[in-house]
Order: structure tokens, then C-alpha cells, then sequence
DNA sequence: TCTTTTCCATACGCTACCGTATGCATTCCA
DNA sequence: TGGAATGCATACGGTAGCGTATGGAAAAGA
């Protein structure tokens, strides 16, 4: 008895969408995943439709990854590591220019320019707020960079209270702001961010 | 011929859960709606879910919403004029308190008072990101709190550009800070808030 | 008391996912 | 050049959730 398949197996081109790549690999996924986390938040990102973004089936995503709790936690520790490494390039003190760097680090996440990496910051939050994993996460990154900026607060001659009170200071504010973009607003947003930036640096 | 249903209809107890309350009407759900937003977000929100909360089924919602889009709207202006209503009582000068009533406007949410609040306030954010509906309601709101502050900010003594600017650095700070709870900060964290919230107000 | 209306339970069909099992095609390698 | 390992497709069973259809009980009128 030969067995007989409900569909014949009419033999499919290899791949049909655009890009013709290589073969994925776990890094390939990572990167596409944070990508869907921007846009779409983590309740976004589900396997399958993933899948579809790399031009692929579900049957690639478990051969690189056990489920997607395994890939969750990847795009974590990926966010991390490279949060670290950024804030580290930053903020590493270079005497005399302390406050341009304090300047640097709150325009980094000007929304304007870098708004995937605000979006990818504010998923990563509205994430921890659910997940004791993410929320860990993002614990551990925040704390780091205020430590650092604290340093560069320090180094700006600041007593030790007040340096971290403008740590923290400036990080609310940063995320703060890339919670309100507002459509019609003020004309002259960049000069009231610009005031701002300075209440926050200034002494 | 008689028409026989495939389980026979065995009596069930009017009602099984804890409370033997009246019926519901469109507030209850929207209220026990505000809960689940609060603890899960948006995503969290889900009909089934909701009406077991109520102890009910999900034939008692679609009797009082057309869909879940209908108790969503539902809860979009339920929450609108809250907060409308809010900042207003809040706002309203009263000359020679200005900057109390700053103050006060920024410990409302302080986070350590006011949890559900918060939750509320950043479950509405993470909603506006991913839908237009959301995301005007909560400009809506945001603008019309911009304003009363900034009025408040003038009533002080600022300019009108300090006004907006500061205003602007007072509620960005205020979500900012919400989004930073860490388990492993620092043991005076009230007073770096309040240092904090001096160098919003003062001048 | 008899009929409406109100309010809710139950059952269904449908879709979107998750994770597993299995098979097929390529590529690597001896 | 013929296995073995790699990388992916396909099919399947299962769950959760949406919205509809229908019926029945309880309350409100008449």
C-alpha cells in the first residue's frame, strides 16, 4: 500500500520571497525579533508571525530555538549587552567635558533622530512591567546608566546627593519625553527640550 | 417531533461566585475593565477574561457592548474625563499657592501613593503607542494638563516660554520617574524626588 | 395572570497561535 | 560518491479568544 499524501507535493521554489539569504542563524532571528519589539511590542512578537518576516516557516524558528521563551529571553540578554557597551562608549570621562557629555547622553534618545531605539527602550519597559525576567533586565541597565552619569555628574564637581538626584533626574526626563510626542503641540519643541536639557545639566 | 438538545439542560445555580451582586450594567464592566487595564495592559484586556472577573459569561458583555472595540472606546472616554476632571480640581489658582499646587500635581502621582493610578497612566501609554484611538485621548489629556500647569508655572512668575518648557519637564519627569522603580536603588529615594521636584518648581 | 422585556448561559464556528513530529533537500565530509 | 548532519517545510493536535445564535429565567408591565 503505497501511502498516499492528501496534497501531492508539488515541489515549491526553495524560497519565495524577496531577500534569497543565506541560511538563518540564531542571531539573524534576534535581530529581526527586537525589530518586531520596536514596532510592535512584545505582545507582538509570536513565532509564526515572525517566521513570515524572515520568509521561513515555524520549522526554522524550533530548529534554532527550543520555544519562544528561549528566543524572549535572547533578545533580552542581546538588549543588554549592547545597552552596556553604549552607555559604557558614552560616558567613559573625559575631564573638562563632563557636561557636553551629560548633553550627549540625554540627546542620544532625542527621539527625533533614533526613534527605533526608543521605541525598543519603551518595550522593553511596558515588557518588565509584566515580566519579572525583562523587568530584571532592565534593572540591572538603568542602574548602570545611572551610575554612570552619576560619575559624570560627580566629575562636573557635584556633591554626591545631588549628583545622583540629577541622574535620575535625567533619565525620567529622557524617557519621560519619548512618552509625549504629541501632534500638535508647539511649534518650537526642540528650544523648550533644548531649556530642559539645560535645567537638568546646569548648576 | 420535539427538538432535542444534545445536553440536557441540568438547572445550574443562578450564580456561583462570591458575590451575589445586582446585574451589570456598562459601568461595572468599564470599572472591572480600568482593573484588568491597570494590572495587564491593554493585551490583558481580553472578554472572556474580563467576564469571569465578573462572574459571568461573555454573553452578559455582548449584551451591554457591541464588541470588545465598543468597551474599549468605552473605557477610552470613562478615563478621558477622569483625568479631565482631575487636573482641573488640581489646577484651578489660587493665588499665592502656585507652587504648591505644582508640587502637589507632581506627588499625585508619586508612585509610592497612587500605584493603580500610575499602572493606569502607563498601561493608557503602552495602548497609545500601538492604537490611534488610544493615542489621541491620551494627547487629549496631556495637552489639557500642559496647559493647566503652564498656567500655574505663569501665575508664578515665569516667563511664558520657562512656563512651557517647565511644564513640559514636570510631567515627563512625573511618567519618567514611574517607569523607574528599582528594587536596588537607593534607601533615600524620597529625597532625591524631592529634590528633584524643587528643581522643576523652583525658580 | 399573562406577556414582554431584560439579562445572562450555552453551544458553535472561526482564527491565531504554540509546540511536536516527520520528511525532504542541501551541504558537509570522509 | 555515498552517508550524515544541517536547515527548513508540512501537517497535526491543542488552547485561547472573538463574535453569533439561541434559549431560558427573572423582572417588569399590562
Amino acid at each position: 500500500m503505497e501511502k498516499m499524501s492528501v496534497n501531492p507535493p508539488i515541489k515549491p521554489p526553495r524560497r519565495k520571497l524577496a531577500a534569497p539569504r543565506t541560511q538563518l542563524d540564531r542571531s539573524n532571528w534576534i535581530e529581526s525579533a527586537i525589530d518586531v519589539l520596536a514596532r510592535e511590542g512584545v505582545a507582538g512578537l509570536r513565532v509564526e508571525v515572525l517566521a513570515k518576516r524572515c520568509g521561513v516557516t515555524k520549522g526554522s524558528f524550533y530548529w534554532h530555538f527550543k520555544d519562544r521563551q528561549d528566543l524572549l529571553a535572547a533578545v533580552l540578554e542581546h538588549w543588554r549587552e549592547g545597552r552596556i557597551r553604549d552607555i559604557e562608549k558614552i560616558t567613559t570621562v573625559s575631564p573638562g567635558h563632563e557636561r557636553d557629555q551629560l548633553h550627549f547622553a540625554i540627546e542620544v534618545y532625542g527621539a527625533s533622530r533614533n526613534r527605533k531605539g526608543m521605541s525598543i527602550e519603551l518595550a522593553m519597559r511596558d515588557w518588565a512591567r509584566h515580566d519579572p525576567q525583562a523587568a530584571a533586565v532592565v534593572e540591572a541597565v538603568d542602574l548602570y546608566r545611572l551610575e554612570c552619569t552619576r560619575k559624570l555628574f560627580v566629575a562636573a564637581g557635584m556633591s554626591d546627593a545631588e549628583a545622583k538626584s540629577r541622574s535620575l533626574l535625567l533619565y525620567a526626563c529622557v524617557f519621560g519625553l519619548s512618552l509625549m510626542h504629541y501632534a500638535h503641540f508647539d511649534n518650537h519643541l526642540d528650544d523648550l527640550k533644548q531649556r530642559i536639557a539645560e535645567r537638568i545639566v546646569s548648576a
